[in-house]
DNA sequence: CACCATCACTTGACTAGTCAAGTTAAAAAT
DNA sequence: ATTTTTAACTTGACTAGTCAAGTGATGGTG
């Protein structure tokens, strides 16, 4: 058997550009005081708030635990509250966030954009985002193979 | 300012894809008791061995100190070795590690592969590889835009 | 030959995440 | 009205990584 295929190939292109991309963005969002995974959740509370912390946790794809630490966190920062309303906890953003946000997003737009404006033509983004939402739909409801 | 760019909707799909199919690959490595970023690791050894973990980080794109605490926890498992050697430490795989990833490549090479076979042509496989590679080898010469 | 720089690696303090077991408060059942 | 169940969240023990300060052996220079 080869040990490549194209699909390998593709997959390690992959890993390899979002861990690169994501670790600019993050040397990036340093001006600002936040990393793109903060980031990445305070997007989603701005466009969503208030929710609970289920709801955020599928919308970034973390776990319970995980977004429990994160949120933690960002308490600690002062970027958001969280305030117990029924069994549940409400998220919400401070004043604070919502400043940073304001001056952080276009920004952060910009950055992402330029990974691909400066190398693909509109024509060019356009298939590459139809193949990647074929394949990432297929992979949501993709099983493990048995063992 | 509109939020939203073709550009960074691939993006968030990239980040979301990778992230998915990264835990998938986890899981499914479970099985022969090794994470995904062990098995790059591993690879990488193999393909190479015997190397210094300098260039070991280099190619699995990880710093200094993140390949000393994935290598002391890949010795403590028995998948490798170190030698002290001049003043370099010299890696290479022990015959336990040698013999799993003997039985765990070709697995993991259709696993990787299925998530595109499975929902792209040939044709299309190619476009997406090449577009990537472009966005890709772009990425490693970006410099982050000054405040 | 002693001293200092340098190179390869390690380590302490973090962020970010996982899983599974542990809370806690409201709902339902007895 | 007390007990049990359940849903939402937290936490302990890990993996995986970052950055920056700390080792330790090698090798050049005064």
């Amino acid at each position: 058997m080869r040990n490549n295929t194209i699909g390998s190939l593709i997959w390690l292109r992959l890993m390899r550009f979002t861990n690169q991309s994501n670790q600019m963005s993050n040397e990036f969002l340093k001006r600002f005081d936040l990393t793109t995974a903060q980031f990445d959740v305070l997007i989603q509370i701005r466009t969503y708030q208030p929710l609970t912390q289920m709801e955020l946790a599928e919308k970034v794809t973390v776990t319970q635990g995980g977004i429990s630490r994160m949120l933690t966190r960002l308490e600690k920062e002062g970027y958001i509250v969280r305030k117990q309303d029924w069994k549940t906890k409400t998220i919400s953003l401070t004043e604070k966030a919502e400043a940073i946000m304001e001056q952080v997003m276009p920004e952060q737009l910009a950055f992402q954009t330029s990974f691909f404006d400066d190398v693909l033509s509109e024509e060019e983004q356009k298939t590459l985002y139809a193949l990647m939402s074929r394949v990432h739909k297929h992979s949501e409801k993709k099983e493990i193979p048995p063992e």
